[in-house]
DNA sequence: TGCGTTTTGTTCTCACGTTCACAAACTCCT
DNA sequence: AGGAGTTTGTGAACGTGAGAACAAAACGCA
């Protein structure tokens, strides 16, 4: 990922930040929402649950978007960021798989708040197809080659069981989509180029699991 | 209860490796259902989709369960690994918030399988009392305190709107509950001594969409 | 038994991420 | 105008994590 144009200084912005990114573009959300207008790092880092020498960090990973001495415009600040992260335009997703998770994630209202468009909803299951889920009607995954190139997809969800991820993760890769979202508990193979993130309920709560087990064998608190 | 014996070095494994070692034991109860029963740390690397050395550093902090020359027993060290994560016995678990999503939640069938046990669906909305979700019956929020205590819950899930979700942990809290995923889009703040982990979908989504934006503008592949 | 092969467990080094601490830059007040 | 008070942006120190590399330990075979 280097050999970039000499003007375009391509800061590379750490993942941790990345990762972060989105939460601070919620907090100045809310912020926004409030009628406050501007604030400081530590208005900012409490609401997004952070300390404010990270968030300090992070933002000047972006630019020097703040005012010595007073703080951040938040609407400024929350534009600068929305940006960067690039969902200034909705990006159009696919989602495959609508069982009981694929329901809720056609449902779910933070898709269209957050810079994203679910463009079609898929399954394998005749059953479902033509039946309505948010007001998309689901159809057939063979139609996701046509979806992926009419809609310009670039992102897939995919809510499938576990034994079907692979196979829908490579058609999907083959269709031309470069980032995917896995809710499957399984381990996707992807070629190069192609990034996926997953979601598991259960290594959570394994995780959870573990800490708790901690302290009830630990210290009496 | 009590301090540790002398013998028994309380290893602290590091944060990275805990949030592996549920994936390490999928991959192994993979294997086994294959029917392989012994395997090398490459294989098993590869089935969780990691390098071989950071595996096996990752099992060192466990302990010394493999075999130089030979490899890893692989019913032996899932139990191993189930062990130090805590998850041979079922935890109790309460879900708070029978939407859409916390029925994906009731009916996902990883949490049985792999160490949980939903005791309790909650919803605040009288409307849902008394139905069925998943063979469960939905009760009210405030039934809550009660359920904790007779059951030992230890574990909450927070699948209710943004703005209640703060209200929910602080309930969760005084009843006794340790631990809290929250799949809410909000930050919870929560006295120390209680862990909580959050799963975003946007953030997840917009975290793809920062690199899909990066791989766009950047090289033409 | 002893040698060669395999594979683990661990050490060492480097990269990444977090936090501290402070100079620079801005506002406000006299 | 100048000094006091704020708050940002960043350099430097520290801690954690990742990967390469290798010694130690097991096995198999002559």
């Amino acid at each position: 990922m280097t050999a970039r144009t000499p003007t375009d200084a391509v800061r590379d912005i750490p993942e941790a930040t990345v990762a972060r990114l989105p939460v601070y573009l919620r907090a100045l959300t809310a912020l926004a929402d409030q009628g406050i207008t501007t604030c400081s790092s530590e208005d900012l880092a409490t609401a997004a649950g952070v300390n404010s020498a990270k968030l300090r960090k992070d933002l000047s990973y972006l630019g020097s978007y703040g005012t010595r001495g007073v703080g951040y415009d938040v609407d400024y600040l929350r534009y600068q960021i929305a940006r960067e992260i690039g969902v200034t335009q909705d990006w159009p997703v696919v989602i495959v798989g609508i069982g009981n998770l694929g329901h809720a994630l056609a449902n779910f209202s933070g898709f269209r708040s957050r810079g994203f468009r679910v463009v079609a909803l898929l399954d394998a299951d005749p059953a479902l197809h033509e039946q309505q889920v948010a007001g998309i009607v689901v159809r057939p995954f063979d139609d996701l080659e046509q979806i992926v190139r009419e809609n310009d997809v670039a992102i897939g969800v995919i809510s499938v069981p576990a034994f079907a991820a692979q196979d829908v993760a490579d058609r999907m890769v083959a269709a031309g989509i470069s980032s995917i979202l896995n809710f499957a508990p399984t381990v996707l193979s992807v070629p190069p180029g192609v990034d996926v993130r997953k979601v598991d309920l259960s290594i959570e709560l394994q995780i959870l699991a573990y800490h708790e087990q901690r302290k009830a064998h630990g210290e009496p608190v």
